[in-house]
DNA sequence: AATGGCTTTGGGAGCGCTCCCAAAAAGGGC
DNA sequence: GCCCTTTTTGGGAGCGCTCCCAAAGCCATT
């Protein structure tokens, strides 16, 4: 394969200890030296070995995503494909690789976290889409492994961007109120995610703020999947709602299907607001209310974040980064505003 | 952090010789001795060291997976989240790591190359959406790295698992046919991908067979992006056309939203297939009609067939592996066959 | 009790690199 | 031209593992 730096060195009549300086571009070389030595490179095609290099310097150059969640989900919601997207720009760029890990082996999580981060193939890790008491954040943090997770955790010592999911879906709630809806329903994200706990958080606010009562019969749980909106549409149908307030764009879909199937009209018979802006939301008929959710943008805010505290190791004093990223509304035909 | 080999060793009171037998399940270690190793590695959380260990066997157990394509477009299509979920459910169950790497750096192609593969970080890789004349391809070829690509080429030497893009094609235009349409355009996927050429091949395929004319004005080349599709769509729209077959969902919903905004109906004034059955194929009203293409199967055996190339290398005389998938029609509202 | 074959165990060498320190070369001031 | 400082270069050691070979232990047979 590719040839050896002892190679090189003896190839450019210089010692191996040249050739390294000379590759990891540290100084004194002799600048004619430097030259002879990268035309050698060069036209070997030489690249050093990454494992002999991290066996020595500790660093593989590689960053974890891990996400914990069943996979199903993960790839049916663009939400993932986007923060992905996000996280390999960031990486790319700073000459970082993307290791990418779904914590659904048979084997159970303790064996994956052995396998992808104990075995020290990982500099770091984003962590995403986690459950609010999944176990993992507790052992990255055991093991000092640096991490940032796309989502917060109540844990102080987490560095994590996340979104202003409480504003978002006052926003959308706030919307549906001002254009005259008061049996305002929602469909929520799990509940055990801080995501689906915020936006919910978020709806309850709306309706206080407006001094609208908060009736419990009009939340129902999903999941941040179609199906599971599916079946929570259909309780709430019956429950003379006059608008939805779906916590996820994929709900959303979900949503609007039912109250077609009912035989009814959006937004003329029920009005709809969804939360993401995902690119289904301009396919649709009506085309989607939505709150904008930054996702590519978290995604390599992120991985700067991680590859800044890789670079530049924080003393232990140091607080942990809480960035929160703004939401914004986007209106368009699903709840009636522009008719 | 993780104890060594030899800490383990000496904590069980043997040699890191055996250990290292222990570890990975070699014979010729009395039981007692055996358990009592592993009794120690499950107290301390050992895990070997991947540098260490592939400096030595020259296998880091990690798959690539690279893209070639800008990055954009890699993203918006749920094409490559389910190309990916697949490779990974595939990779987790036989105790791979994949690394995702888009080769969209501004250093360059080469540079990534040598970064990623020449560096020895991965055991194969899986090529998705490439250009017909990559040269990604011609260089794995002659580093002998081994691979297996998603979509056919050419080349003999290449493994591939692809889908019958061409059968897949004419299935769609034949069922305009048999609803009597005579006018339908198509609008392709990139002709320099041979994903785009065979879909292309089918529309041409099933017009023929039926002895209906090709009109090359019927014919506009897109980019497998709903915002290429648009602009190809309303080029269309002033041909009195009655149907149109887009090379993909996401170029179907670029389609639908023109005719829409022609103020013309689907599928009443225009009738509509798409290909892929995407799950926004389910989510537009109409809900399209489509070509099933087996994304997330397509992916995980491009990974067995990946798997299987490392763990029992063939011969150099070996024909490479050539598997393709059958496609299947989904009826649903877009063409009027349901009306 | 000694021999020969087997299984089990231990330790040296080495994978390709970086790091460190010492040696060599170059420069600078008198 | 000499001595001292600075820059440049070379080579040993070692990262944590696997592989190989030799040594030790075990058992049955002579």
């Amino acid at each position: 394969m590719s040839p050896t730096l002892e190679e090189i060195a003896s190839l450019a009549g210089v010692s191996r200890s040249t050739v390294s300086r000379v590759v990891n571009d540290q100084p004194n070389v002799r600048e004619q030296v430097r030259e002879r030595v990268w035309q050698v490179i060069n036209d070997t095609g030489y690249y050093p070995h990454a494992a002999a290099r991290s066996l020595v310097t500790r660093r593989t150059h590689i960053v974890g995503v891990i996400i914990p969640e069943a996979v199903t989900t993960l790839f049916t919601d663009p939400f993932f494909p986007h923060l992905l997207c996000g996280i390999t720009q960031t990486c790319n760029a700073q000459r970082y690789h993307l290791l990418l890990s779904l914590f659904n082996h048979p084997a159970g999580p303790e064996e994956m976290y052995r396998r992808v981060v104990r075995s020290g193939h990982l500099d770091g890790v984003v962590v995403a889409s986690t459950r609010l008491d999944d176990p993992l954040i507790a052992r990255l943090l055991k093991d000092r492994v640096p991490f940032v997770m796309v989502g917060r955790h109540p844990d102080e010592r987490v560095n994590y961007v996340d979104f202003d999911n409480v504003a978002a879906a006052r926003m959308a709630v706030e919307h549906l109120i001002r254009l005259g809806h008061h049996r305002i329903a929602t469909i929520t994200g799990p509940l055990n995610m801080s995501g689906g706990q915020d936006r919910l958080e978020g709806y309850r606010q709306a309706l206080q703020a407006h001094r609208l009562p908060v009736d419990e019969d009009l939340i129902v749980e999903g999941d941040f999947t179609e199906d599971g909106s599916m079946a929570a549409a259909r309780q709430l149908l019956s429950r003379s709602v006059t608008a939805i307030f779906a916590a996820s764009d994929m709900m959303a879909v979900g949503a609007l299907k039912v109250v077609r199937e009912a035989g009814l009209r959006v937004p003329q018979d029920v009005a709809l607001v969804g939360l993401d802006d995902v690119p289904v939301a301009t396919a649709l008929q009506p085309a989607l209310t939505t709150v904008r959710q930054p996702i590519e943008q978290m995604g390599s805010m992120a991985a700067d974040l991680l590859l800044d505290l890789l670079e530049n190791p924080p003393n232990e004093q140091a607080p942990a980064h809480k960035i929160i990223l703004p939401a914004k509304l986007v209106v368009r035909e699903s709840c009636g505003a522009l008719q």
